[in-house]
DNA sequence: GCTCTTTGTGTCATTTTAACACTTTCAAAT
DNA sequence: ATTTGAAAGTGTTAAAATGACACAAAGAGC
């Protein structure tokens, strides 16, 4: 027997499981990952916000639980990317003595479920709160390295998110209530990681008839202020009871 | 302390992570999924090929040989659809008793890693194997009740491959090497689970330059015979090198 | 040679796509 | 007041893709 069999396993880690959250914003110029970094021996080391989970917790609690523990953020919907758990996920030295440091079985097998969601940047600034110094945006390009296996799942999740935006309206969780067409634009762009042609972008979103425009418009900047424009949930749900599911971009 | 460290794993199970298989298959008319059944009180109970994996082995390792040695089906791609881990997964009675009679731990938290694949049934008959006795096809459709959360996981891996068909040329794993356009046309009909016109789909799989037609034609049908056609895997290459993913259906 | 069954094929009207450039509006600076 | 810079906003056209639709051809079995 590996473990012992407790009828009360409440508020037990399991010491194999854990959950790792990739989360994404939008600075309307390009990605951002959300990491917490730790000190180590060779400088600084970004890692996703993750942890083990509690034995009687829901995947998807844990994932809320332990993002909300490392970062402050709450209540979001975090989507399942898939489980990692290469044996040998633990190979730098730094990850080995980091986990030695925190971890009450340093050793064992871990196997973690990763979680991506996309947050509104405006939402979240980690500089304002108690976790200021642990949690962190960077720009998703920028990342060369991150702890454990972190790197391979925030490809994963880059991947992940390219696919789900051509299926699915997420990117305006990356938006503001109120954003313009070059935003959004931009946005797209982004995320495709390819240009789009600015009037066939416009065209194409209004035709879906998944943005309603306001009465309002931007204000205070340089140039021509642009229209400004809001999600429009109810055709896009009508839209997808005729089984929509293709952006087409 | 959970579990002892133990400096060799090797061959030891890791009580809290399983893996489980959704294999499909296609039998020129609808789908299949292989399920491997077991006795209970109440008849006969399916459930996925699935068990527990070792403490040292690749999660996909792992899937491989579950499979292997539930049904004998070996070297077949299998691609992770994702972790379940309820911690009430394991509800129904009949399930507890099962458990207990195979687990060392029948009471531990699990949370399972699910691969789904798509093999030609012409390969695998259950019927002529070693395994007859406990692998079995059964249509995807009128499958009501499985084991654990087996049955969600079969919903979510028919999802998955309704969204993965509509992206990547996996049907032709379902099929023969040598098929025809209306057996390839039936397909894409069961999986997409909607009616496609005949003759456009014939036109667009044909512009699309990924299968061949051969100089062979079916033989012994009591009708017009069909012209018989492979995969072109190199046309399909080229294709997505444009970066092409998607298939329109 | 008749019947049954499935294969295989073409057109047309409509919609969608991709490519492409110039004017408008505002704030800031002069 | 005028200029400048910077982004917003807008339309056309040619080519391609889509969806709807019906009938002749080929073989097996009787």
């Amino acid at each position: 027997m590996r473990k012992e069999i407790k009828k009360n396993a409440t508020l037990e880690l399991n010491p194999n499981v854990s959950v790792d959250c990739v989360i994404f914003g939008f600075d309307f110029d390009k990605l951002n990952v959300l990491v917490i970094n730790r000190e180590s021996v060779d400088g600084v080391q970004w890692a996703l916000p993750g942890n083990l989970i509690y034995d009687d917790e829901h995947l998807d609690q844990a994932a809320n639980r332990v993002l909300a523990e490392l970062t402050g953020l709450k209540h979001i919907y975090l989507e399942q990317i898939g489980a990692f758990g290469d044996p040998n996920r633990i190979s730098k030295e730094s990850d080995r003595s980091w986990l030695q440091s925190i971890r009450a079985q340093p050793e064992a097998r871990v196997i973690t479920v990763a979680y991506f969601s996309l947050v509104k940047m405006e939402d979240y600034q980690p500089q304002a709160s108690s976790f200021a110094k642990s949690a962190e945006w960077i720009p998703v390009n920028e990342i060369r390295e991150l702890a454990f296996d972190h790197f391979d799942i925030l490809q994963t999740a880059k991947a992940r998110l390219k696919q789900m935006i051509k299926i699915r309206p997420i990117g305006f969780n990356l938006l503001p209530e109120k954003f313009t067409l070059s935003q959004l634009h931009k946005l797209y762009e982004s995320i495709l990681d390819k240009p789009l042609d600015k009037r066939n972008f416009r065209r194409k979103i209004q035709k879906l008839n998944i943005v309603m425009s306001l009465e309002e418009k931007q204000s205070g900047v340089p140039h021509k202020p642009s229209q400004l424009f809001m999600f429009d949930k109810e055709h896009y749900l009508l839209l997808t009871q005729n089984g929509f599911d293709n952006f087409g971009f």
